[in-house]
RNA sequence: GCCGUUUUAGCUCAGUGGUAGAGCACUUCCUUGGUAAGGAAGAGGUCAUGGGUUCAAAUCCCAUAAAUGGCUCCA
C-alpha cells in the first residue's frame, strides 16, 4: 500500500501501482471525468501512469495552468497527426504548449507551404481525429530503437533531438496513428479536445538558430468546450478594439511619419493634452514630495558617457555620435538622464544635511531599438521618462523607498489600476561577485526594499538574481481591464554611477562619503504609460485626463451665440472642450461626439437659452437632464477633484 | 537584424496585364432640427519608393522603406 497526500493535507491509502485516475475517482466521479493530469511530488505526469510510492498528489484539471499546458501539448500532437494525414511526408520539429495554446514547427518540404486558408481543413481533421478518443500511450524506448524509428520515418529533426538525449530517458507517445518523441505528459485521450482554432503561421529557425533551416511554425489553441473558444476569440477581438495603435489614430492622439522616422512618435494636439495633464499631475505630486525639477540637454559629450560607462555599452548597434566641425569632438543623444543629473549633483559640495537631494525631470531619451522590436507607443526610439534621481545616505534608502511607493500608489489609484503586484529583484545569493557595491550596502538596500514593500502592504513576488548589476529594484506590474499584465513603474537602487562619477557628501564627522542613488519612474515612460492607459480604459479616459472633456452641441444655428457663451464660460473654468457649430442635426452631432468618446455633451437650444441652462448628456449613459451652467461646472470639478485627491 | 504578410483617396477597404473604385471624412448648396448617421452636387490618387520584364505594369519580378505577426516560453 502507498500513502497519498492530497493538497488539503489529508492522507489516503491506495494499492501499489494506483494511478492519478484512481485517486481522482476516489474523491469524486466528476473530478475523475475532468482530470487531465496529475502532479506527483511537484512533477506533472500522465493521469494513468502508476504511482510507485508515497507521494503528494494534486489532480490537474482545465482550471490549473499545468492542466491547460498538458491539454495544449496533447493538442499539438493532435495537430501533428492531422498534418501528417493531410500533408504526407511532412517533417516535424518541436511542438510545445505556450501561454495561450501551442505551436508545432514543421517542414513541409521543398515547394510546399501552408497558408491560413488551409487552416479550416486542418482544424476539421483534428476534430475528426479527436472524436476517435485515441489514448495517448506512453512507452519507454531504448535510444537505438528510437533512432531506427526516426531513420525509417526519415525525420532529421527528431534524430537531431535524439542526439542530445541519454539512453534510458527516452519516451514515445502514441495516439491513433501518430507516434512522437516526447517527454510528456499528456492527457488520457483525445476526446476532451472539442474546439480547435489555428491562429497563425510564422517562420521560426530550427533550434532558434539563424543559420539553421527555417521551419513553418503553426500556432493553435484548443478548448474542452466550444463556448470557451468563442469567449477566447471574443477576448482577442476586445483586445484588438482597444489596441492603442488603432485608438491613437481614431482619437487623434499620436501619429508616426516615415519622413520623421520609425519609432519616433508625433504627439497630436489631443494626445498632447492628455500627456501634459499626466505630467502636470505627477509634477504636482512630486513638488509636494520634495522633488526639485531640473532641465538638461538632449545630448551629452562623449566624455560624459565614457564616465558613466554607457559609451562601451551603446556601441555600433545604437545611434551614432554627432560630430562637430571641431575634430575629435563627439556628442551622443542621451539614452538616459542619470549622467546629466550626476553632473548637477557635482555642481557644488554636498553636505549630509542636503540629502536626500531629489532631482526630477521629464527627460526625453533616445535608444536605437532594432526595427523588429518597434511596436506602437510601447516600444519606440525616442521617449520621455518621468525620471527622477534621489541622492541619499545609505541609511535613508528605506524612507525614500516608502515615499516613492506612495507616489506610485497615488498614480495607480488616480488612473484606476486597482490590480497590481510589486516585483522585488534581488541579488543572486549564489553569485555575489557579479554585482558592484559593498556587501553591507546591498544587504541594507535589499532589506530596505523588502521592509518598505511590506510596510506598504504591497502584494509582492521576490526574484533572486533579477537585480541589475548596479543594484536591487522594485517593479510594479499592473493588470489592465481585460486581464493583461504590463510592467510600469520602477524604483532602482544604484551603487554604480555614484562610484563612476565619484559623487561625495561630507558626513557629520567631516569624512567624505558616497551617496546612494535611486532611479525611479512611476509611469516608466509617458509613451508606454499612455499606450497602456489607452488599452486599459479602451479610449474612455478618466474625466480629469480626457483630452476633450465636453462638447457644446447647439440644436441649430439660431442658438450659436448662446452656445458660444456656454463654451466661453467652460473654458474660463479651465475645462477642455469644443463647440460643434456645424450645420448638422442634433442627432448627428451627438453621434459624432459619442464616437469621439467625449465624456460630456452639452445640448443647447431654445429652452436652454431662455433659462440659462444646459442639457447634459453623459457618454455611454445618455440624457442626464438639464441644469444651470455653474451647477454643471461645480459638479464636474467635484468629480475631477475626487479622482485626483492625494491618498 | 532574420522569416512571413501587408502598403491603392485624410480614414476603412474593394479591384484588375489594357482610361482608378466604394463607404466615411472634406468643400459647396438645400435643409434650421431636441438626444447615435437629413438630402444633393463637387473636389480629392505618380496605386509606398527605385529598378526590371512587357507593345502595355497599380497588377508580374527584384531591391529599398515602413507597418504588422513571429523569431523566449526547450522532444
Amino acid at each position: 500500500m502507498i500513502d497519498i497526500t492530497l493538497p488539503d493535507g489529508s492522507v489516503r491509502q491506495f494499492v501499489d501501482g494506483a494511478t492519478g485516475y484512481d485517486v481522482a475517482a476516489s474523491i469524486s466521479e466528476g473530478l475523475a471525468r475532468n482530470a487531465l493530469g496529475v502532479r506527483v511530488n511537484g512533477e506533472v505526469r500522465d493521469l494513468h501512469r502508476p504511482i510507485e510510492q508515497n507521494a503528494n498528489i494534486e489532480i490537474l484539471t482545465w482550471n490549473d495552468q499545468a492542466g491547460k499546458a498538458t491539454f495544449w501539448h496533447s493538442s499539438a500532437h493532435l495537430m501533428a497527426e492531422a498534418l501528417e494525414a493531410l500533408y504526407p511526408g511532412v517533417k516535424l520539429g518541436i511542438g510545445p504548449s505556450i501561454e495561450n495554446g501551442f505551436y508545432y514547427d514543421v517542414d513541409f518540404g521543398e515547394g510546399r507551404s501552408i497558408s491560413s486558408d488551409d487552416f479550416v481543413n486542418v482544424e476539421k481533421k483534428m476534430l475528426e481525429l479527436a472524436k476517435n478518443k485515441s489514448q495517448y500511450v506512453r512507452r519507454e524506448v531504448p535510444k537505438a530503437e528510437a533512432i531506427t524509428y526516426f531513420e525509417e520515418k526519415g525525420d532529421p529533426y527528431k534524430l537531431d533531438l535524439l542526439q542530445g538525449l541519454e539512453d534510458g530517458t527516452i519516451t514515445f507517445y502514441t495516439q491513433g496513428g501518430f507516434t512522437d518523441l516526447c517527454r510528456g505528459p499528456h492527457i488520457p485521450d483525445t476526446s476532451p479536445i472539442k474546439a480547435v482554432k489555428l491562429m497563425n503561421v510564422a517562420g521560426a529557425y530550427w533550434r532558434g538558430d539563424e543559420k539553421s533551416k527555417q521551419l513553418t511554425r503553426i500556432y493553435g489553441i484548443t478548448f474542452p468546450k466550444a463556448k470557451e473558444l468563442s469567449e477566447y476569440l471574443e477576448r482577442l477581438e476586445e483586445a484588438k478594439r482597444r489596441d492603442h495603435r488603432k485608438l491613437g489614430k481614431e482619437l487623434e492622439l499620436f501619429a508616426f511619419s516615415d519622413k520623421v522616422g520609425a519609432g519616433l512618435p508625433l504627439w497630436l494636439p489631443k494626445g498632447t493634452a492628455l500627456r501634459e495633464r499626466l505630467e502636470q499631475f505627477l509634477r504636482r505630486a512630486q513638488v509636494k514630495a520634495g522633488y526639485l525639477p531640473v532641465v538638461t540637454p538632449h545630448i551629452g559629450s562623449k566624455e560624459l558617457y565614457v564616465t558613466s560607462g554607457h559609451y562601451e555599452k551603446y556601441g555600433a548597434d545604437s545611434f551614432q555620435p554627432i560630430k562637430t566641425p571641431n575634430p575629435g569632438e563627439e556628442f551622443f543623444l542621451k539614452p538616459m538622464n542619470c549622467p546629466h543629473h550626476c553632473e548637477i549633483y557635482k555642481t557644488k559640495p554636498r553636505s549630509y544635511r542636503d540629502l536626500p537631494l531629489r532631482l526630477a525631470e521629464f527627460g526625453t531619451v533616445y535608444r536605437y531599438e532594432q526595427s523588429g522590436e518597434l511596436h506602437g507607443l510601447t516600444r519606440v526610439r525616442g521617449f520621455t521618462q518621468d525620471d527622477a534621481h534621489i541622492f541619499c545616505r545609505p541609511d535613508q534608502v528605506k524612507e525614500e523607498f516608502l515615499k516613492v511607493i506612495d507616489i506610485v500608489l497615488y498614480v495607480l489609484k488616480a488612473l484606476d489600476f486597482p490590480d497590481f503586484t510589486a516585483q522585488i529583484s534581488l541579488r543572486d545569493p549564489e553569485n555575489k561577485t557579479k554585482y558592484i557595491g559593498s556587501d553591507e550596502n546591498w544587504a541594507r538596500a535589499e532589506a530596505a526594499i523588502q521592509e518598505a514593500a511590506q510596510e506598504k502592504g504591497l502584494k509582492t513576488v521576490t526574484e533572486l538574481g533579477e537585480a541589475a548589476f548596479y543594484g536591487p529594484k522594485l517593479d510594479f506590474m499592473v493588470r489592465d481591464a481585460i486581464g493583461r499584465k504590463w510592467q510600469l513603474g520602477t524604483i532602482q537602487v544604484d551603487y554604480n554611477l555614484p562610484e563612476r562619477f565619484d559623487l561625495e557628501y561630507v558626513a557629520s564627522d567631516n569624512s567624505r562619503q558616497r551617496p546612494v542613488m535611486i532611479h525611479r519612474a512611476p509611469f516608466g515612460s509617458l509613451e508606454r504609460f499612455v499606450a497602456v492607459l489607452i488599452e486599459h480604459c479602451g479610449g474612455n479616459f478618466p474625466l480629469w485626463l480626457s483630452p476633450e472633456q465636453f462638447a457644446v452641441l447647439p440644436i441649430s444655428e439660431k442658438y450659436q451665440d448662446y452656445a458660444q457663451q456656454v463654451y466661453d464660460r467652460l473654458m474660463q473654468a479651465e475645462l477642455r472642450g469644443s463647440l460643434d457649430s456645424r450645420d448638422e442635426k442634433i442627432g448627428r452631432k451627438i453621434r459624432d461626439a459619442e464616437m469621439a468618446k467625449v465624456p460630456y455633451m452639452l445640448i443647447v437650444g431654445e429652452k436652454e437659452q431662455e433659462n440659462g441652462i444646459v442639457s447634459v448628456r453623459r457618454h455611454g449613459e445618455g440624457d442626464m437632464g438639464s441644469m444651470p451652467i455653474d451647477a454643471f461646472i461645480r459638479n464636474f470639478q467635484d468629480q475631477v477633484n475626487e479622482m485626483t485627491q492625494a491618498i
